[in-house]
RNA sequence: GCCCGCUUAGCUCAGUUGGUAGAGCGCUCGCUUCACACGCGAGAGGUUUCGUUGGUUCGAGUCCAACAGCGGGCACCA
């Protein structure tokens, strides 16, 4: 068999993927036993304009690793695929698009323009999709399913018609944030506030007959064209007298009233606040409680309407702000400018300073919507966050604090409001056209032409992608509720609570048990990753260089942490990678005679040391890891494969094997020498599986003996090509775990490594063989170094090994060491050997442990210590005191018979 | 302003019932040893030490309090 000697991940890459895909390895209908536990996880859809990024690569690790996890274990699994039409991100792309090509999607009408993005999303949508295969992500593509699918729209419908009725959603006129570049309406979740360096102008308004002058601050000048009041604080005696006074506003001529209200606070600025309903959130609110009049000055385009007076028709705000101030001057009713840092509001796409307006829009009473998932988080912890810290508390919060939720959006692109208009201007909400007729008596309807949302599509996704509003759908009946749903911090709001709300809602049941928040991975300066600044890590690029397995184990082990990327993390992973290879290889170049499966017949105490210890050490990882990936601790899971696959397997097991395994004479004893090699290997190979499926699928095809019976009970029965994922993940045997034979493992390594530490201190050549005395009687050790001889042999390049009573017997020019337990090793090495350096040699070793045996004695002389620990731990000081006076005592004779 | 997280080896980070400080990378030395130089072997490196200061405890990186630096989230102070 020609195996090179380096893994090239591309051809597993290539080769497996579609063969998974097409034998249909990854939808649940693969597991034929119906009582199976049932595991499901919806992807958070991807945007259609979308492609990966390393967030993503991030999230489908996890999601891919629990899903051939549980699969492995003979779950029903499912974790269903993809898209979501994103609304606003999708229009601006395809009209980019169309204005490369000289045209608008006004030019081509509302119509013409739907039909192109769909035409866009056939042919550039899904890029992402293409890629997450890439990723080895086990979804089912029989079940993928797009968030403006027929069926998922008649969902949206439903939605809004069963709220409509319940009074839950409503239309009519509010203050909203309008992006002036977007030309749309959004929701408080998509803006951002961001702070900013600016000025806190000090206004003078006269009042009416009189000399005197009411002084507002502001940071928006503009605005004041607008304004019908000013507040002051009702128990501010500043401004007493003027409640109820009227002022006159300059520049517009108006005259607007004193009101006041306690919002204001008197601590402030100067105490005293204008008030523009129709352009400030707060003031909306006070001229609601006052009955002010609302006057726009600002239009949807960010300029000044002509309500603001002539002068100002048409000017842009912030040329507006700048002749307001300069009229304020000239009217010498500028009091002062400060500088002054406030928080602005932008549009979270475009970035685009957000216009608050007073507008007629749908919404949602959230408040309601969210009682349900309040009381569930609150009372019974569900979802459970990991981490649950600080997750738990800020959804928490959230839910608290509900405002209504603006659900129309002036675009062409999305769910169109399933609303219609008869001639008189009455609105038939309806799940049809023919409903909302045969509602309003009439066919000469107009829809609403507005769209929703995009998060109210993706509000639904658990339970639409699954079959509702078909309440007998069976898989809402199967998969539903979802396992877990793994996503970012950031959409916690937009998304995972909105899926409590309409789960609970409308299934009475929570859309998911566990919420998993991965970190956010920033460079390697710690700055965030952005488009704009271009310092983002592209994963396909990651995947290039270093293969997808290499790039999916450090993706893992970020897990919940906020990190910075670094490539050396990867390219270690990388090499991790290329060690199973050549491990793999290893065991196939000596796989001649041997079946994977055959080799640890017989009693296991009847079994050599090494084999009881790696059986050990491979169930006591099958435990460990299968209890990382089920409490979400991938880096645990990770570490303990790495350390499992290195140290034990390779550095020990293999090495310890190598003297039976690859004798050059053809024996039963070699044939099960290299079995037990080979089963070791396929049983780390599955355990490897969820986090490196290429790879381990590869090695796994070459192994001899695997087959369909190696699979999991649940999958026999399957039409498939045996293949690693569908292999039972390893039972982790209690019985197995043998601390004994783990403990007297621990005794060779000692005393192999302290014999190669001799070796390298004194410079015997790697190639020279020495001789080595080891004295082990006294203490139980001789008969297990006895049994290990051709391996002690072998791994410290030693020709003979002799047991003595006392390593004082010894010839005097000996390198010697004591192991823990007592047992000594001598090293002969004439003419290598300086006395005094030897003697220095041991002296250093018996200061180390004199250190330590200091502080152990110090502790034990503590009475305090010894009364009031548990006595087990006292116990246990106590022993290790005795066993280093014991060592010390050793090298102190070894010295002396070094002596002058 | 309120809430929260982080601060451990040169770098990136683990450290889950409080009980002898860890990994990877990097560094030093030696090895083309018949799976692997993307490797093997041996080491150095945390000033009795885990941001600082106190506290609880026989015992604290681990629990509590305060402070500092950094980073988040929330917030209708014009």
């Amino acid at each position: 068999m020609e195996i090179p000697k380096t893994y090239d991940p591309k051809q597993a890459e290539e080769l497996h993927y579609a063969r998974w895909e097409r034998e249909g390895c990854f939808a649940p209908e693969i597991n034929a036993d119906a009582q199976s536990p049932v595991y499901s996880i919806v992807i958070p859809p991807p945007n259609v304009t979308g492609s990966l990024h390393v967030g993503h690569a991030l999230q489908h690790t996890i999601m891919d690793v629990l899903t051939r996890y549980h699969r492995m274990k003979g779950f029903r699994t499912l974790w269903l695929p993809g898209m979501d039409h994103a609304g606003i991100s999708t229009q601006v792309m395809v009209e980019r698009q169309l204005k490369k090509e000289g045209t608008s999607r006004h030019d081509l009408g509302r119509e013409k323009f739907v039909e192109r993005v769909w035409l866009w999303k056939e042919q550039y949508g899904g890029q992402i999709l293409k890629q997450i295969r890439r990723e080895g992500a086990s979804v089912d593509w029989s079940r993928e399913r797009f968030t403006m699918d027929e069926h998922l729209s008649r969902a949206v419908r439903e939605f809004f018609v069963r709220c409509y009725d319940e009074g839950l959603i409503y239309r009519g006129p509010g203050m909203i944030s309008w992006c002036p570049k977007d030309q749309t309406a959004l929701s408080d979740l998509e803006v951002e506030k961001e702070s900013q360096a600016g000025k806190l102008y000090y206004l003078q308004y006269p009042v009416k007959g009189s000399e005197r002058r009411v002084t507002v601050a502001t940071t928006r000048p503009e605005t004041m064209l607008g304004d019908t009041a000013v507040a002051v604080n009702p128990a501010d005696e500043r401004y007493r007298d003027l409640v109820g006074q009227t002022l006159l506003l300059p520049i517009a001529g108006r005259e607007i009233a004193v009101v006041a209200d306690d919002f204001v606070d008197p601590e402030f600025g100067t105490g005293a606040v204008k008030v523009t309903p129709a352009h400030d959130p707060n003031d909306y609110a006070m001229g609601k409680r006052h009955n002010l009049p609302v006057v726009m000055v600002i239009d949807q385009n960010a300029r000044m309407t002509v309500e603001a007076g002539a002068e100002f028709d048409g000017l842009d705000r912030y040329a507006a702000r700048e002749l307001v101030v300069e009229k304020f001057e000239e009217l010498g009713l500028l009091e002062k400018v400060v500088d002054y840092e406030f928080a602005i509001t932008k549009c979270g796409r475009c970035r685009t300073v957000i216009e608050p307006l007073v507008s007629t829009q749908w919404f949602l009473k959230q408040a309601e919507l969210g009682r349900a998932p309040l009381e569930l988080i609150r009372e019974k912890h569900e979802p459970r966050f990991v981490p649950e810290v600080p997750y738990e508390k800020v959804y928490t919060n959230w839910l608290e604090n509900l405002y209504d939720w603006t659900l129309s959006r002036q675009l062409w692109w999305g769910h169109r409001i399933p609303a219609w208009y008869d001639e008189a201007g009455r609105v038939y909400v309806a799940r049809t056209e023919e409903e909302a007729r045969a509602k309003a008596g009439t066919d000469k309807l107009t829809q609403d032409p507005d769209v929703l949302d995009t998060w109210f599509s993706s509000g639904l996704w658990p339970i639409s992608t699954l079959g509702w509003p078909d309440e007998t759908s069976p898989d809402l009946k199967t998969f539903y509720p979802t396992s877990v749903l793994v996503t970012a911090r950031d959409i916690i709001f937009l998304w995972v609570s909105r899926m409590m709300m309409t789960g609970l809602k409308f299934t009475g049941r929570k859309a998911f048990d566990d919420v998993f928040i991965t970190g956010t991975i920033f460079d390697k300066h710690g700055q965030r990753m952005s488009k704009t600044k271009g310092n983002g890590v592209d994963p396909l690029d990651v995947f290039d260089k270093y293969g997808v397995d290499a790039t999916r184990l450090t993706l893992a082990s970020i897990g919940s942490t906020d990190t910075r990327w670094n490539d050396s993390q990867v390219e270690s992973y990388r090499n991790f990678a290329n060690k199973i290879w050549n491990a793999a290889r290893f065991c196939l170049l000596n796989s001649e005679g041997a079946q994977v499966g055959k080799g640890f017949e017989g009693e296991p105490k009847m079994w050599a040391l090494h084999d009881r210890w790696i059986v050990s050490r491979l169930n006591r990882t099958a435990r460990d890891v299968g209890r990382a990936i089920e409490e979400y601790q991938f880096h645990e899971a990770v570490y303990a494969l790495y350390h499992f696959f290195w140290d034990d397997f390779c550095d020990w097991y293999i090495e310890l094997s190598k003297s039976d395994v690859s004798g050059a004479e053809a024996s039963t004893a070699r044939d099960a020498a290299r079995s037990r090699v080979l089963t070791v290997l396929e049983q780390a190979l599955r355990l490897l599986h969820p986090f490196m499926p290429f790879l381990t699928e590869e090695l796994w095809q070459k192994l001899p003996g695997v087959g369909a019976e190696s699979l999991h009970p649940a999958y026999r029965e399957a039409d498939v090509t045996p293949t690693v994922m569908l292999a039972a993940f390893p039972l982790a045997d209690a019985s197995l775990i043998d601390e004994q034979a783990e403990a007297e493992m621990q005794s060779l390594i000692e005393l192999i490594s302290r014999v190669r530490n001799i070796r390298t201190e004194l410079s015997v050549k790697p190639s020279e063989e020495v001789r080595l005395f080891i004295s082990a009687a006294g203490n139980g050790l001789g008969q297990l170094f006895n049994a290990s001889l051709s391996q002690i042999k072998r791994l410290t390049r030693a020709r003979e090994v002799a047991f003595t009573d006392s390593t004082a017997d010894v010839p005097r020019a000996s390198a010697r060491a004591v192991l823990a337990g007592g047992a000594e090793v001598a090293v002969p090495l004439e003419g290598l050997i300086d006395f005094a350096q030897e003697r220095a040699r041991i002296g250093r070793e018996v200061e180390k442990l004199e250190k330590e045996s200091q502080k152990l004695e110090a502790q034990l002389a503590y009475p305090q210590f010894v009364e009031r620990a548990p006595a087990e731990k006292v116990e246990e000081l106590r022993q290790r005191a005795a066993d280093i006076r014991q060592r010390i005592g050793a090298l102190g004779q070894m010295r002396e018979a070094l002596g002058e």
